[in-house]
DNA sequence: TATTAGCACTGTCCACTAACGAGTGCTAAG
DNA sequence: CTTAGCACTCGTTAGTGGACAGTGCTAATA
C-alpha cells in the first residue's frame, strides 16, 4: 500500500494516496456482500468468501485502513463494518459502463410499448410502474418539458363570457389544457381566427421560441391598432404562459416503506416528506436530463437532505428531435447498483423508442 | 335488559332481542374510548370514565352480554375488550346525521376553491390532498364519469396518415384526449367538417345519449353512400368509445402505513395491494354515487376482502346538472367517525360548489 | 517487512425467569 | 339487580447469563 507520511508536530500522520489493488478488492467484496445481505461484514466472513485468500487478521488490518480513509464505518466496537457513501461512489465508478440486461427482464420492460392507441402520458405511467415493480423500489419520471417540445396544434374554445379553454398539442404527443381569463369576451369566431393564425405561424416551433416571438411582436406592434393583431398578441401571451407545475409521476413508494433498509420510523417519515416535495426531486431529474447515459446520485451527493440513505439512478429519454425528460429509481444506498443501473438504462431506451414512434410527425 | 329464553333440548339458550338503554350507553362508551386510545378497554377503566356510574363488576356483566351478542371481542383472556364491526355499525347508526365542522377545518377545506384559472382535475387533486392531510388517512376521489357528462365541444386533429387525435371537452369541465386509428386517412378538412357537424348536432347531450344516437344512425343509414355521412358515423363511433380506465385519484396512502393501527407487516401488504387494484375501490365509490349524503362502509361490509380492518366514508359530488363522482376517506375501522364523516360531507359540498362554478355553461 | 495465529476484550442477541399488573369470571353478600 | 372480594390468566417488563461475532493488539513466522 502506498503511504505518505507527514509530520504534524510530534505526531506522525499517515495516509494512503491511493488504494492498492488488494485494498480495492477487499473493499469491493465488502460492498458486494453488504449489498446482498444488508448486514455488517466481519473479517472472518469475508476471508471465507470466494475470491479472497487472506486471513481474517490481514483483512482486519486492511479494513482498519479503509475505515480510516472513510470508506467504512463501524456502528459499535464489536460489529462488522458497513460501507459509506464514499465507498459506494468508489464501487459505482469501478463498474463497467454498460452491463447486460437479462433477456427475461428485457421482455418485461418491452411490454410497455405493446398497446396501440395509447397516449404518451400513459406510456410514461406504465414505464414507471414497471420499473418500480421490477426493481422493488420507488420509480419516478418527468413528463416531457413543455418548453422544449414543438407545437403541433392549438385550439381555443370559448366556454363563457370571460373564459377561454386553451388546448395545446405538442409534437412529443402531449396534450395540455388550461383555462385563461379574458376581459374582452372574444367571440368563438375571433378565437377561431386567432387559432388558425397561430397554427400557421407557429407550427413546429418550440414553445420557448414562440414565447420569445410573441414578446418581440408586442414590443414592435405596440402602436398598431387594426382590430385583429393586438387581440391575437394579447391572447397569445396568455396562452403560452405555461407554468410547469409538479409534472412528475411516481410509483412504488410503498416498496421503499416495506424495504428492510428503511425500518426506523423517522427515516420513513423523512422519505415520505421527500416525495411530497416533488419539486426537489424534479430538480434532480431535470439536472440529469442534461447528460447522456445513466446518472447516479449516492446518498447526500444531491443536496436534498431528506433523501438521506437513498440513491437515485436516472437516465434521460427522448424522441427523434429532443431530450424530453428523465426516468429513474430511488432506493437505499445499499441497492444492487449493477442490476438497477442496467434496468434504468434499458427502460429509458425502450421509452425513447416507444415515444419516438408515437410522436406526432 | 330484555331477554328471550328458549329451550333447545335440555340447555337454555338466552339472547337479548334488543339492547336496553344502559347497555347501549356502555357500548357507546367503549367504542368512543377505543377510538381515542386504540387499546382494549377494561371494566375498571370504563367505570372510572365520566358518564358511567356503575361498578366494574356490573360493567363486566354487561360486557359479557355484549360479547355474546357479537359486539365485542377479547384477544385473550386477560385483556380488555375490543369493538367489532357490528359495534361500529351500531355506533355509526346512532350518530346524528349531521354534525358540525369546526370553523378552522372549514377554513382549510375551503382553500380548495381559492385559485382562479384552475382546472377541474386540479380541484379534485387538491381536494383529495386536503382531505388526506386533515384526516391523516388515505383519501380517494373519482373523476367525473364521462358517460353522464354533457358534451361541450369536440376537436379532431390529424396527426399522421392513420391517426387522429380526439379531444373531448365536457360541460363538467373535464378535457379528455385519445388517439384513434383510421385506415381511410381522412384530411384535416374532412375532420373539421365532421367536428363542426358533431358540435352542432350533439352539443349539450350526454355521452351516453350520443353513443346511442350514433348507433341508431348506423343502423338507419347503412345503405346511404354520399361521401360525408358514413365517414362521420364511422368516425363518431370510434370517437365516443371512451372506455374509462382507473379514473381515480388517491392521496395519503402513506398516512395509513404510518398509522398505529396498521402495524403488522401483512395487513400493510394487503392494504398496498388493495390500492393497487383501483378498480375495486372504484366500484365501491361508484356504488356510493347513487345515493345522496355520506355513506359508510365498515370493515368487510364491502366485499372487497383486502380492505379488511378498514372503513370507507364516502360522499358524492355534483355540478348543477348531474352527480359527477364521489370522494371519500379510507381509514382503520377504529377511526373517529364523527370527525371524518363531517369532514367528508363538508368537502363534498365545497367540491360541488367549486365545480359548479367552474362548469362550462 | 508483510502476514498470520493467538488471545483478551467488547457489545449484541437470545432464552430464561420472576415479578407485576390489568383484566376476567365466579360467588356470595347487600 | 348490584357490588365487593377473590382466585386465576396471560401479557409485559426487567434482569440475568451464556453464546457469538467481531475487534485490536502482540508476538511469532515466512
Amino acid at each position: 500500500m502506498i503511504k505518505n507520511v507527514i509530520s504534524v508536530g510530534k505526531k506522525e500522520v499517515r495516509f494512503k494516496v491511493v488504494l492498492n489493488e488488494r485494498s480495492q478488492l477487499v473493499l469491493h467484496s465488502i460492498i458486494e456482500s453488504y449489498i446482498q445481505s444488508s448486514e455488517p461484514i466481519g473479517s472472518r466472513t469475508l476471508s471465507k468468501s470466494i475470491g479472497i485468500t487472506l486471513s481474517p487478521a490481514t483483512i482486519r488490518n486492511i479494513m482498519s485502513d479503509l475505515a480510516e480513509l472513510g470508506y467504512l464505518v463501524q456502528n459499535h466496537t464489536s460489529a462488522g463494518r458497513v460501507p459509506t457513501d464514499k465507498a459506494y461512489r468508489f464501487y459505482v465508478n469501478s463498474l463497467p459502463s454498460r452491463s447486460k440486461v437479462p433477456e427475461q427482464i428485457k421482455q418485461k420492460i418491452s411490454d410497455v410499448s405493446s398497446e396501440q392507441g395509447i397516449q404518451v402520458e400513459e406510456i410514461l405511467a406504465e414505464a414507471v410502474r414497471k420499473l418500480a415493480e421490477l426493481t422493488k423500489f420507488a420509480s419516478v419520471v418527468t413528463k416531457p418539458k413543455a418548453s422544449v417540445s414543438k407545437l403541433q396544434r392549438i385550439e381555443l374554445i370559448r366556454i363563457s363570457d370571460d373564459r377561454v379553454l386553451v388546448i395545446l398539442v405538442t409534437k412529443a404527443g402531449v396534450v395540455r389544457d388550461k383555462v385563461i381569463f379574458i376581459k374582452e369576451s372574444p367571440s368563438q369566431d375571433l378565437l377561431n381566427s386567432v387559432a388558425t393564425f397561430m397554427n400557421e405561424k407557429f407550427k413546429n416551433q418550440s414553445m420557448q421560441a414562440i414565447r420569445n416571438e410573441i414578446h418581440q411582436c408586442m414590443v414592435e406592434n405596440l402602436d398598431r391598432y387594426d382590430a385583429f393583431l393586438p387581440h391575437a398578441i394579447r391572447l397569445g401571451k396568455k396562452v403560452f404562459e405555461f407554468d410547469q407545475p409538479g409534472e412528475i409521476l411516481i410509483d412504488g413508494q410503498m416498496n421503499l416503506l416495506l424495504d428492510a433498509n428503511f425500518n426506523e420510523r423517522d427515516s420513513v417519515k423523512s422519505l415520505i416528506d421527500a416525495f411530497d416535495q416533488k419539486n426537489q426531486i424534479m430538480k434532480i431529474l431535470d439536472d440529469s436530463m442534461k447528460q447522456k447515459g445513466v446518472r447516479i446520485f449516492i446518498g447526500d451527493e444531491n443536496d436534498f437532505k431528506k433523501l438521506k440513505g437513498c440513491s437515485l439512478i436516472t437516465a434521460s429519454y427522448r424522441n427523434k428531435q429532443n431530450v424530453l425528460g428523465s426516468i429513474g429509481v430511488v432506493g437505499p444506498t445499499s441497492m444492487d447498483y449493477k442490476r438497477i443501473i442496467s434496468m434504468v438504462g434499458y427502460t429509458a431506451e425502450i421509452l425513447s423508442k416507444t415515444i419516438s414512434e408515437r410522436s406526432y410527425d
